[in-house]
DNA sequence: CACTTCTGCGAGCAATAGCTCAACAAAAAT
DNA sequence: ATTTTTGTTGAGCTATTGCTCGCAGAAGTG
C-alpha cells in the first residue's frame, strides 16, 4: 500500500471521526478541534469533506421524503422556480384534492401580498377545485385574466368558470375572454382577435406576476373533447400530429414543441410563453396527465409544477 | 381525528420537508423560508424539531462510525474526559499496537506542549510499546515521574522500563521509583515511604498534568504474576477477595474498590486518586482485559481510556 | 364574559460555521 | 540544485445559525 493512500485513508478516518462527532456526537467544530487536536478550519474541512464524499449520509424518516426527492428531481432536471409533489393519499388514489389544495395555497400565499398584482389564468377541474379550496381575501387591487375562452364555438359554456370564481373569491378585478375556445374558422379567430379586449388582455398579461394554468391530454373523453371544444375531427388530426397535450387549448408534441396546424390556427387563446416571461405554474395528477406534464415541461412551456407522488414519480421515468 | 393531531401532523410535514431541503437539499434556513413562505426562526424551529424528534436521522458509512458510538457510549456512562477506540484489526486481532499508537498520540499530543509539565507512568507491556512508537522530541523541561517500582522484592528488574525509555525520547527529567512493586512486609513498606524519594515523587505527582498507565487482570500468568511481582500465594488471596483486576500493583474488585488486605498493605506503588486529580488514562485490549477495565471505570479510577473495538465492545456489555 | 395562563412568534443579538486569501511547504519539473 | 507548481494551512472576515426575550393570540377558567 502505498504512502499517498495511506495518507488518504487517515484523512478520511479523520474526516469519518469530525463528521461523526458533529452530526451524530452535536458538538460544534470548535469543540472537535479541541478533542481532535486541530484548529477549527481543519475540522470544518474535514466535516465538509465527509459530506462532499458522501461518508455521512441524511435520511429522513417521513412520507414526504419521497415527495421531496421528486420535487427536487424535478426541478433540477426541468429548471423550474419551484416544484410542489403532494404525498400520494392512501384514501383517494387519484383524486385531484390534495393538488387543488396545494394550488390554492400558492395562490393563496401570491394573492395575499397588498402591492396590485396581475395573474392570468387558465381553465380546467383543477384549477376550478384550486379555486373552491382558496379561503376568500380581501384584494380588490388585484386583476385576475383569463388566458382562455370559455365558449364552445356553438356557444355553451363549460363549467368551469375559474376566472369569475377566483375573482369572487378576492373582490377583484376579472378579465374574462368573451370568445370560443377554438373559433370555426382561422377567419372567425383573425376577427375576434382585432378586437379591442383582446389587446387588452394581452396587455394585462405582459404585466402579469404569474399565470396558473392547467394541462390537458389530447383524446377521445380528454377535457377539451368531453366539453365539445374540440370536435372528433380535430382530436384525430391532432393524434395524427403526435399531440401529446394541450395547455390552454394549444396543442403541443411529446418535446412540448407547439404544433403547426390547422387546429392550433383556431385557437383564440393568449399565446403559449415559451420560454415563460413570467412564473407559469402548471398543475395536474393522474395517469392520464404524465405524457402531457411531461412533454409541458420539456418544451420549457411552464416554469413551475404542482402535482402528486405517482405523477412525478411516473413523469421522471421515462 | 382531532384537530389538534392534525395541526400536529401538518407540523411534522412541514419539520420534515424543511429538513429534507436542509440536509439533503443543502439549503441555507434563508432560502427555505423563502421557498416555504415563513421566516428564518420558524425554518430553524422546524428544523430543531425534526432533529429532536429524530425524524432526520444521519448515518456514517466508515468503519470509524462504530468505534465513534462505543467511545461515545463510554465517555457518557463512566463520565470520561475522553476515550479512544481502535478499529478492529483484521489482520492481528488481540494485537496491542493499535491500542498502543494511539496512547503514542496522546503522549506526543499532551508532551508536544513547551510550558513544563510532569507526567506519570505506570508500567506494562502496552504502556511500554505506546512509548516506543512515539517520536523523539525535544522536551528537556518535563518531568517523567514513575507511579510505582519496577522490582520484584527478589531484586530482579521488569523489562517495562517506562519511565526510562520515555525519558530518553524527551531527553526529560526522570523520576523512576527506587523500589520493589509489592516489599516482602508491611514493615518494608513502611520503611521504603519513609525515604526522602517517597515524599518527592508524591509532590511531584500531586502537581503532575495527567498519569498514564496499564491496567492487569489477576491471576495465573496475568503480567504480576509471571514476572514475579506477586507470589502464587498473593494471586490465590486476592483472588479469594474478588480481585477483578490491578492498576500499577493495587488490586480492586469489580466495583472498583481498591481492596483492604494483606497484599494492598505492601504495596510500594503511589496511591491510587479517587476521584483522579488529573486527567488518568488507562490503556488495554484484549479478552483478559475486558473484566479489569470495567471495574476500573466503575470505580472511577480513570478518567480516559484507550482501547480497541472489541474490548469496548465487550466493557459495555455487562 | 372577563380574566389568567400558556404556547408560539419574530426581533435582536450571540455563537457558530463557511469562505477567501496570503503564506508556506512538499512535490515535480527543469 | 534550483525553480515551478501544487496543495495545505490558519487568520480574518462574512454568512448562517441558535438563543433569549418580550409580545400577542389561543386556550382554558372562574
Amino acid at each position: 500500500m502505498s504512502d499517498a493512500v495511506r495518507t488518504a485513508e487517515k484523512r478520511m478516518d479523520d474526516a469519518a471521526r469530525a463528521a461523526w462527532l458533529y452530526f451524530i456526537g452535536g458538538k460544534t467544530q470548535d469543540e472537535i478541534a479541541g478533542q481532535l487536536d486541530l484548529s477549527r478550519q481543519a475540522v470544518q474541512r474535514l466535516v465538509a469533506l465527509a459530506v462532499s464524499e458522501k461518508l455521512i449520509r441524511f435520511r429522513l424518516d417521513h412520507p414526504i421524503a419521497a415527495c421531496m426527492e421528486l420535487a427536487s428531481r424535478l426541478t433540477d432536471r426541468f429548471e423550474l422556480q419551484f416544484c410542489d409533489v403532494i404525498p400520494g393519499d392512501a384514501q383517494a388514489p387519484g383524486s385531484i384534492a390534495g393538488v387543488a389544495v396545494a394550488v390554492a395555497m400558492r395562490l393563496e400565499r401570491l394573492l395575499t401580498n397588498k402591492a396590485p398584482m396581475v395573474l392570468c389564468v387558465g381553465t380546467g377541474r383543477t384549477m376550478r377545485t384550486a379555486v373552491e379550496e382558496m379561503d376568500t381575501l380581501d384584494r380588490p387591487q388585484h386583476k385576475i385574466v383569463s388566458l382562455v375562452g370559455n365558449m364552445a364555438s356553438d356557444g355553451h359554456a363549460s363549467p368551469y368558470d375559474v376566472v369569475m370564481r377566483l375573482a369572487d373569491k378576492l373582490g377583484a378585478q376579472r378579465f374574462p375572454m368573451p370568445a370560443p375556445v377554438i373559433t370555426e374558422t382561422i377567419e372567425d379567430r383573425e376577427a375576434l382577435q382585432g378586437q379591442r379586449v383582446f389587446t387588452l388582455l394581452s396587455e394585462l398579461r405582459a404585466q402579469a406576476r404569474a399565470s396558473f394554468v392547467g394541462v390537458g391530454e389530447i383524446g377521445w373523453n380528454a377535457p377539451m373533447h368531453r366539453d365539445g371544444f374540440m370536435t372528433d375531427a380535430d382530436v384525430s388530426a391532432l393524434a395524427e400530429q403526435g399531440a401529446a397535450g394541450e395547455i390552454t387549448a394549444w396543442s403541443f408534441d411529446a418535446a412540448g414543441r407547439v404544433l403547426q396546424g390547422p387546429i392550433n390556427d383556431r385557437v383564440a387563446s393568449l399565446p403559449l410563453e415559451c420560454p415563460p416571461q413570467r412564473l407559469t405554474v402548471i398543475a395536474g395528477s393522474g395517469p392520464s396527465k404524465i405524457v402531457p406534464i411531461r412533454a409541458a415541461l420539456a418544451g420549457h412551456l411552464a416554469s413551475a409544477l404542482v402535482t402528486d407522488e405517482a405523477t412525478a414519480s411516473a413523469i421522471l421515468s421515462n
